[in-house]
DNA sequence: CTGAAAGCGCTTACAG
DNA sequence: CTGAAAGCGCTTACAG
């Protein structure tokens, strides 16, 4: 079932097919009529990738993440797909790349497929990738420390936890512990050193404390319950992401302290679930959706005018939204 | 950069590039080796799209879904992406599709780019759609009452809302009220036939009491506030999602009532923040990343083989997880 | 083992 | 307005 049968079906050349196909103007009326009837009746669907191959275009861009897992790839999935649907276009999906290697084969495999990328790397060494692996394909990246010339768009993780410490050093809380996130991830990098700095800014004196965590709930529930343990007792905890916060409050309630009253939680991310957790939990807002949405329209802009005007990489800085995890205290220390 | 540009610059034909990149093995060695280096030096990467157009073949498959927002959608995508990714398929995704015309439309535009569909209607008119828009490409349907003719893998609604009132009931509950899901949508309608019929069969001589609701929170919460303000009050409730039960608790605390010592609730889909709400939630556990992959694995079978063997179609019985939400009533009535 | 050629299903100058 | 032909970038019988 291709363009021939429909064309030998309406005794017409391909080439006028084509061209009704793609509501060209030249055909004749009772010729447009005749093939659109043809077309009908064998229920003849273009091929998309005969089409692309021979356009050279596609309405296709690449998703490549490290994962699927959880609340904030699924915001992110539902931003970049809402973004792209308003532009008609569709999202490869290619997911679980632990490592460079496998992403960039990943995105080997990719081309001629799509129009575009999005990619999310979210490791240190990610700047010599994005030089490497630089097809001529339109790219941006999200929430990767991309090269300067590589266009991005980012959670503003430092700016965002700073702000986050800062909010809890100003409810009256002093000894602030952090829960870090995996080793040689950006934002986990990122939102440490922000701790360490707002800490030295807002609480001269106070010796940050970190317990290593993965972004899982379980490693933040083993630090909670080390939190709970520890002396002096921490007056909040400031966790890198809000499963671990979550974590660490089913910790602190294991070992009978009252958050707030005892101990302060913070998170980072506003899932979803954050708001439905009890205490509900204080995080900061990463507007992840929003996030997704504007990586596409970057790279749709970019695949419309690849020689446009290099985009400044935008950054979202996540806010702080106060419920009732963290509590206040009267005259801190 | 196409296989031109290596074969002339290896000194060869596009013939015996073309052979090295797939691994066939009729070439001999220095000349395998040159073509080898070309590849590398000139980062030659093959066009996936002008290769399945003359294999007629694709690594592709198509996924179309109703909306993308929530967990039940994400657990889908991760369970299907799992099982794509240990088979080397790529996703294409398209969502959002509001009525079958659009679906159909999605459809049609992935004919050429991928090697089946994966598709979820949860409407109640798919049988003819499954049908219709019946291309040659091999196509495994998702919770949709598909004809038989298709095959389709389904979390059983209908038992597994059954054995939810059946425990409610052993757990001495008598006014048991429903909170439905959306008109048209077929787990919404077998949900609320299960809840009659085993209430019926459970409860004789109560009478099923029924507000409607979409599936949302603000539904939830909305029938929430209807049951606190019940005359006489309801024993429990039963919503047909989580994120209703969810928001029936919500409203049923904001007016004061206990749960489970007032009133019990249970939802439907063990979505993985049901465990973290207080209380904890009483579900079915519908298995949806399972869900996914048996869809996929279905599919690949299918693409590997379309004359195969017609698997019967799969049904997932969700089974009740019992958490706190639920209580136990002495005596019942 | 290697190459010339046809073909996958479309689109698009180029003529007429 | 319409058609014949070349071409998109690959693969694969078919010869040699």
């Amino acid at each position: 079932m291709t363009v021939r049968d429909v064309a030998r079906e309406a005794k017409v050349s391909v080439a006028s097919v084509s061209r009704v196909i793609n509501g060209h103007p030249n055909v004749l009326p009772p010729t447009r009529q005749r093939i659109l009837e043809v077309i009908e009746r064998l229920n003849f669907v273009p091929h998309t990738g005969a089409r692309s191959l021979s356009t050279r275009r596609t309405q296709a861009v690449g998703v490549v993440l490290p994962d699927l897992y959880g609340e904030f790839f699924s915001e992110l999935i539902r931003g970049i797909d809402a973004a792209a649907r308003a532009r008609g276009l569709h999202l490869l999906l290619s997911s679980a790349h632990a490592d460079l290697d496998e992403m960039a084969a990943a995105i080997r495999s990719m081309r001629g497929l799509v129009a575009g990328l999005l990619i999310m790397a979210p490791h240190l060494d990610t700047a010599s990738f994005a030089a490497s692996a630089g097809e001529a394909l339109p790219m941006v990246f999200m929430n990767s420390r991309a090269g300067d010339r590589q266009p991005s768009v980012s959670i503003d993780s430092y700016g965002g936890a700073r702000a986050m410490v800062r909010h809890l050093a100003s409810r009256g809380h002093r000894r602030i512990v952090h829960i870090a996130g995996p080793e040689g991830n950006f934002d986990a990098h990122e939102r440490l050193r922000a701790y360490r700095d707002e800490l030295a800014a807002s609480c001269p004196g106070v010796a940050p404390r970190v317990h290593q965590g993965d972004f899982s709930e379980a490693s933040g529930f083993a630090a909670g319950a080390e939190i709970a343990a520890g002396k002096p007792r921490a007056h909040a905890v400031f966790a890198a992401n809000d499963m671990m916060a979550i974590g660490c409050l089913a910790a602190l309630a294991q070992a009978g302290l009252v958050v707030p009253r005892d101990v302060g939680v913070a998170g980072f991310d506003d899932i979803p679930m954050a708001r439905y957790v009890r205490p509900a939990l204080t995080t900061a807002r990463a507007q992840i959706a929003d996030l997704g949405a504007a990586a596409l329209e970057e790279l749709a802009a970019r695949i419309d005018d690849p020689d446009g005007p290099e985009h400044a990489s935008r950054s979202f800085v996540p806010v702080p939204v106060v419920r009732e995890s963290c509590g206040t205290r009267k005259g801190g220390r």
